[in-house]
DNA sequence: AGCAATCTACGAAATTATTCGTAGAAATAT
DNA sequence: ATATTTCTACGAATAATTTCGTAGATTGCT
């Protein structure tokens, strides 16, 4: 992958794009304001560097530019859990995983969809070579 | 808990403490020259900070310091997956935990001490009012 | 047409985190 | 006892991120 890691206040518009589709600046400031005050050219600014680093692409035929998502929030995620459980899990993602595990009450469908995930993860294991 | 969350840098350095317990500035900078270059007095200055933000304590009868953690792995590796999981994955830890089993290659002892995790977990919520 | 509102572009201030240089004290070696 | 090494303290440079003010263009309103 080419586009590089978003910060914090990227990965915030990310997910308003994400959720909302293609968007204007204004659409994403009045999104981001229902959480917090921000400045419409501070949104300004952060879309036009992620247009740079090529995170989000842009429809520049009408006047007011539309955003949309240049990466997907699956790859996103992956990507920053990646840095995420090096630095703070040294690596290990099952120990990050028993930890959130213990941490958060999980319902009782949840339990069962990771099952479901071990289950298939076990099979596919069987599978390998 | 009183203590405020460490920065990238910071949690470095508590990894180091948590592996080999109370040490000097030199003994932890050492450390860290294995992984990557760092000045000895980079190191020193932000183990001052993190003694400021109490993440460590100190003694100081000796010439040289003796610093200590003065936070627990798990209760920091908590801290952090908490902000990570709200601003990656919109407060779903569920949703970190499933990408998580999918992207990383788990053995099958790991599966299964997960698979132990959760069939206590469930056993918990039957016992719950 | 003239005025107000809204948009982009852009520079730069403010904030936070990281890095390091220098000074001076304390210990050690010659 | 003098020089060298090693330590802490501290200020400040650097870097990365976030925030916003101002300028100028475009659109819409009266």
């Amino acid at each position: 992958m080419l586009t590089s890691k978003p910060t914090d206040a990227e990965l915030e518009i990310l997910h308003i794009l994400w959720e909302q589709g293609p968007s204007t600046v204004r659409s994403v400031n009045d999104r981001l304001n229902l959480q917090r005050e921000v400045g419409y050219t501070t949104t300004l600014k952060l879309m036009q560097i992620m247009f740079e680093k090529a995170l989000v692409t842009r429809q520049d035929d009408s006047r007011s530019h539309v955003f949309t998502a240049a990466v997907t929030e699956a790859d996103t995620q992956s990507r920053l859990l990646q840095t995420f459980v090096d630095l703070t899990f040294r690596g290990s993602a099952m120990k990050m995983v028993m930890q959130a595990l213990g941490n958060h009450e999980a319902s009782a469908s949840e339990l069962d969809e990771i099952k479901q995930l071990i289950a298939q993860l076990e099979k596919d294991q069987h599978n390998e070579q």
